[in-house]
DNA sequence: ACATCCCGCCACACC
DNA sequence: GGTGTGGCGGGATGT
């Protein structure tokens, strides 16, 4: 790994001169930053204080990252500062770090931020910030929905309860219940499968036909009716599940609560269905005729699940009002009605399914036969901030769907951004696949082993983003991408913006997530049946429909891959191609903090774009008057975009540009929410040359540490890729370019320095602790 | 006051 | 005995 770093920064080291320091040599990236080489535009472009001193952690400072995002180890301090920050300093330092502003114009910005910033940021997250729903979404957004089908990602708890910064407890809790729904797949102690949606649909279908066989369809009825649940019991469904899960422990709860808590929806007429209800009915099957207290840890329970498949995208939190007044419920948003078909695409059999518990990947391949591929994904820090109360807030109560904003927490999956969007942002997870391409397995099917999780490889880059994350508008048309970085200090937004070919699209994007959700998903369904033009949307479920779209229109085969075609094409147009306007990519970026008004978002806009403007294309971005920055390609550079496509990329090889910026992006906080609120809808695509494409060591690092530690900035290391338009399929990139892929791989080096850095991080239980740095725990 | 649900103790299942 | 899991519910936080 190492050795590989090496390379790869040798193959970075020319662009090394702007390229902020390559590694862990700066001192610290502020003054780094400019140093370095910063062009002419970045100098001004970010002033960063000296980080040194301050290190705010702020709003600028996530410029800071951004730049600096060149060196790790940089980042990492910050992500460290900022992770810790929040929590030790809490109140410490309240306010020095935004108002600080270390950087010039941005700081202006910032300013603006700095009071609220501050409060996000900085302060320690409030408690929804912590929520388990967005917790999940955080999780989900590491990996794709649809992962390609051979190369199976490989996930480890305590790398994600690492690289989430929360206790591994938590990650169980989500876990279960992904597992519960086939998401994911156990494949051993800490170490898990990510199927992804792949086999949501057919877990769903099968759900919903037990559900039916045990006739939850009529307690539901019962229930609703009569408040009071008529003692349909029925055990013997639950029983098998656990049963059939193989391991009885107790496993009987979270995993099989959760599926059937999913049966009641699926059986139910009004897909309604009320904590209260469920809960009775779950306790009747339990038998846990404990009563009260029974009643209440149930129903604590079934908020989890609600909000692990609220993250989904599967249901909504919604009131259904009753004589006695309102009572919390829950409606699903899922798929109700499977088509065979259109199941079948997943493959995945029932059978599988059937055992929740056994977990058994089985299905259709063993994913430990397939090599895994390591998912490192993440990064995402435990970004006390990033994530946007909103969203956080969402997990229990999406009530905001009806405006349509960008919280819904869950949508996520479904966000789409613009029915075109086309720009789709990776992260790591996309590069995993490639990285399969690298050198040592370069197809799946030969590296029979199932790779080591663990330092191995790397195929992995970071977790992808899920296209969802990325907003693209319509095709290649539209010139600007936003991405959400929220690892940035804030949960920030980056906007690339090329030269636009199309503002308009943009304007599509913007179109609130929100209303796409229900009816969107009936629509995507259709959608995807139709036709593939879809990029990223998601279905009802939150599947994406790219997939769908292809793979049914094709056999399923490759749902992920194939779902977004176009792609290569793209790749094509992008990497080099795109040759719309721009050669090549835009010169420059701009940069604007979040403060500016937009919740926490900062975004990165093409200097070819005035500034001053800042006028994305009217229609993308209503006319926002927004403290921006200006970044130098250059200074992108940094943050790997790497062209996935770059060099070979074959069939995969999107064009997807992956950048990795220092942050990972969440879908949620991607979705848009501010972003496409503002109507800013982003999306273009933005297209690197391969040249540009630069798999700088840095930017290697970046995937590669996946793992990010957890304070560490880990979250930064996020890449992110933006393909071109179209649609784009998953990630599938098997195959990238060489260079690409070293890139990824290298980064196992990376992270190993990184990580052991973190070492401490790793430290499950206490991983978490890092909150408590700051405090010490109560008690 | 009630709705949510974070947090982490602690039991259990495996090494 | 150590570690991975995860049940469980006290009590904090949000509304």
């Amino acid at each position: 790994m190492e050795v590989e770093c090496l390379a790869l920064k040798d193959l970075t080291s020319p662009r090394k001169s702007f390229t902020v320091g390559p590694e862990e040599e700066e001192e610290e990236d502020g003054g780094q930053s400019e140093q370095k080489a910063p062009p002419p535009d970045l100098a001004h472009i970010t002033p960063i204080k000296h980080p040194a001193l301050v290190e705010p952690w702020t709003p600028t400072a996530n410029l800071k990252m951004l730049i600096s995002a060149a060196s790790p180890d940089i980042r990492d301090r910050e992500m460290k500062k900022v992770l810790f920050r929040p929590i030790e300093n809490e109140k410490d330092t309240p306010a020095s770090p935004d108002p600080v502003m270390e950087d010039t114009e941005v700081e202006d910005s910032c300013q603006f931020e700095a009071a609220e910033e501050e409060d996000d940021a900085d302060k320690k997250p409030s408690r929804k910030q912590k929520s388990l729903g967005l917790l999940c979404q955080k999780f989900l957004a590491l990996y794709p929905d649809y992962p390609p089908p051979h190369s199976p990602i490989w996930i480890s708890l305590d790398e994600v309860a690492t690289n989430l910064g929360v206790e591994r407890r938590r990650i169980y809790d989500i876990v279960n219940v992904l597992e519960s729904l086939m998401i994911v797949g156990r494949i051993a102690k800490n170490s898990y499968t990510w199927y992804g949606r792949q086999r949501l649909e057919a877990t769903l279908e099968e759900l919903q036909r037990r559900g039916r066989q045990q006739g939850y369809h009529l307690q539901m009825e019962a229930a609703s009716e009569a408040r009071e649940v008529g003692p349909g019991r029925e055990d013997d469904g639950a029983e098998g599940d656990a049963g059939s899960a193989g391991g009885n422990r107790k496993d009987k709860s979270l995993r099989i609560m959760s599926q059937k808590f999913v049966m009641l929806f699926l059986v139910s007429k009004t897909q309604t269905v009320t904590l209260d209800a469920a809960a009775k009915i779950l306790i009747e099957e339990s038998q846990d005729s404990s009563s009260h207290s029974k009643y209440k840890t149930k129903v604590r329970r079934l908020y989890d699940i609600a909000n692990v498949l609220t993250s989904l995208g599967l249901i909504k939190k919604v009131h259904v009002r009753e004589e006695r007044g309102r009572k919390p419920a829950f409606k699903w948003l899922g798929p109700v009605e499977f088509n065979n078909s259109g199941n079948a695409g997943n493959t995945v059999n029932v059978a599988a399914f059937t055992p929740p518990g056994a977990t058994q990947p089985t299905a259709s391949q063993d994913p430990r036969k397939v090599k895994m591929a390591r998912h490192t994904s993440f990064n995402i820090t435990p970004t006390s901030v990033a994530i946007q109360r909103q969203v956080s807030s969402a997990p229990s109560s999406p009530r905001q769907e009806p405006t349509g904003l960008l919280n819904q927490p869950v949508d996520y999956s479904r966000r789409t951004m613009s029915n075109n969007a086309v720009c789709r942002v990776q992260f790591g997870n996309i590069t995993e696949n490639r990285p399969s391409a690298t050198p040592q397995n370069p197809t799946p099917s030969n590296s029979s082993s199932p790779l080591p999780p663990t330092s191995t490889r790397p195929t992995l880059l970071a977790p992808s983003l899920h296209p969802e994350h990325v907003f693209a508008p319509s095709s290649s048309s539209s010139p600007h991408c936003l991405a959400y970085l929220p690892s940035l200090s804030q949960p920030s937004v980056v906007m690339l913006y090329r030269a636009p070919d199309k503002p308009d699209q943009a304007a599509e994007g913007q179109r609130s997530p929100r209303l796409e959700s229900e009816e969107g998903r009936k629509r995507k369904r259709e959608e995807r049946e139709e036709g593939p033009t879809v990029v990223k949307k998601k279905g009802a479920s939150g599947l994406e429909e790219c997939v769908t779209t292809r793979a049914e229109a094709s056999s399923r085969t490759s749902p992920n891959q194939p779902a977004c075609p176009s792609r290569e094409q793209a790749s094509n147009d992008s990497l080099g191609g795109h040759s719309s306007s721009e050669p090549a990519q835009p010169s420059h970026y701009l940069y604007v903090p979040n403060n500016a008004g937009l919740n926490n978002l900062n975004f990165l806009l093409s200097a070819s774009q005035q500034p001053a403007g800042l006028a994305l294309p009217p229609s993308s971005i209503p006319t926002l008057a927004l403290p921006y920055v200006l970044l130098p390609s250059a200074a992108l550079s940094h943050y790997p975009l790497v062209a996935s496509g770059l060099a070979q990329q074959g069939s995969d090889a999107h064009n997807k540009l992956s950048f990795s910026l220092p942050a990972v992006m969440s879908p949620a906080h991607f979705m848009v929410g501010a972003a496409a609120a503002y109507g800013m809808a982003a999306a273009s695509e933005i297209s690197r040359s391969p040249a540009q494409t630069p798999s700088t060591p840095e930017h290697s690092r970046m995937y590669g540490s996946a793992a990010g530690t957890p304070h560490s900035p880990s979250g930064l290391r996020q890449a992110v890729s933006i393909n071109t338009p179209e649609p784009l399929t998953p990630h599938t990139p098997k195959e990238t370019t060489p260079t690409a892929s070293k890139a990824f791989f290298q980064t196992p080096g990376t992270l190993g320095s990184v990580v052991s850095a973190v070492p401490t991080a790793r430290k499950r239980g206490s991983a978490q602790r890092r909150l408590d740095v700051g405090h010490p725990p109560t008690s």
